[in-house]
DNA sequence: GTCTATACGCCGATAGAC
DNA sequence: GTCTATCGGCGTATAGAC
């Protein structure tokens, strides 16, 4: 039995192998510019016939990527709201953890906010129609009648609040700024927080 | 003589019909997603070798778009700083541009904005390294210089004021906001300027 | 569960007739 | 300058031994 759970335990990290191997692989050259034998090799496997054994094919391992990404983000976004009350505290926690992933885990920032998921996953959901985009969208609009924020189309609201954030958050991801996204934290914040603020 | 000119002049014109079609793909479905086929299709021709006489290959075709566009709009701003003085009404400029061309020319726009080039275009000079943008960067702080614009890193103002902008525009352009872009023109640029703008 | 070997298809690219 | 025909290679995917 315990070699039973060895074996299982062994099988998942392989599979988490490839997955962050693909990860890392998708993040730097983009999806199409990664074959199936290079995961294989960032894996530690030497052929990537064995890759067949953990995924049906490439696209599922891209999907699963976004399945674990946009779960995780999901669940960070409930506990966020749940230990905090106010609008805007929760963006704050939202963009805490947006500026974190930034320096701790770059590659899947770079899947959340710059790979073209439609171009080689045209099937999952746009990430704004997302579990956890829709309950940035219900922050806002509770924002809104509370008074914290500007009455205007909250959809617009999350355009300009985010657009400075993950405008920002490109710019370090791509070396263009050089210091570590926290270094901008806190003045950016308070830039795309003035912005739909109610003055 | 006239028949000389003829030839040379249908020439140029299925060279831009091929332009005209390869940008269209590019923008829609990606530059991995769309085939010479593809291209040769969109663009009227039979079959795709044809296309080996106007370009060397289907990465000179992208590169060839980049270049037309991107110099286009390097003339562009080239032709708003002459006819404006101060930086706000020069990035008022230039924020028209967008907002008009996101209307009238949603493929270029999405090929400034949206598309990945560095994924298939890797030895192009990053967009920001690009002469109008670089040009940008000298309109902010000759903004900051004046006074007009609060007395941050050039690169931050740039990330926050185009943050808004850019990402209003993305939303257009995936259709995520339902008007056309003009129609969001007047707040937008209020929200991003007022960002930028010293008080 | 990973290996070797191999099939298969698509697409970029070339040759050459017209 | 566009056509038909065809090559070559890469990358996905499968079959089957171990």
């Amino acid at each position: 039995m315990d070699q039973e759970k060895e074996i299982i335990q062994t099988k998942a990290e392989t599979q988490d192998e490839i997955l962050l191997a693909a990860l890392k692989l998708f993040a730097r050259k983009g999806y199409f510019n990664t074959s199936l034998t290079d995961i294989a090799e960032a894996a530690g496997i030497k052929n990537s016939s064995a890759i067949y054994h953990h995924f049906k094919n490439k696209k599922m391992i891209a999907s699963q990527l976004y399945a674990n990404i946009f779960d995780s983000f999901n669940i960070s976004v409930d506990d966020i709201r749940r230990r905090n009350q106010k609008s805007s505290e929760q963006l704050r926690g939202i963009v805490d953890l947006f500026f974190k992933l930034t320096d701790d885990a770059p590659d899947v920032m770079q899947f959340l906010l710059i790979l073209k998921l439609n171009e080689f996953l045209p099937e999952e959901k746009p990430v704004l129609e997302t579990a956890a985009f829709v309950k940035i969208i219900k922050i806002i609009q509770a924002g809104i009648k509370s008074g914290e924020i500007r009455n205007i189309d909250p959809l617009l609201v999350n355009a300009y609040f985010f657009g400075i954030i993950n405008n920002t958050l490109r710019l370090v991801l791509t070396g263009a700024l050089d210091k570590k996204a926290d270094a901008y934290l806190s003045q950016t914040w308070l830039a795309a927080w003035n912005v739909i603020a109610k003055k």
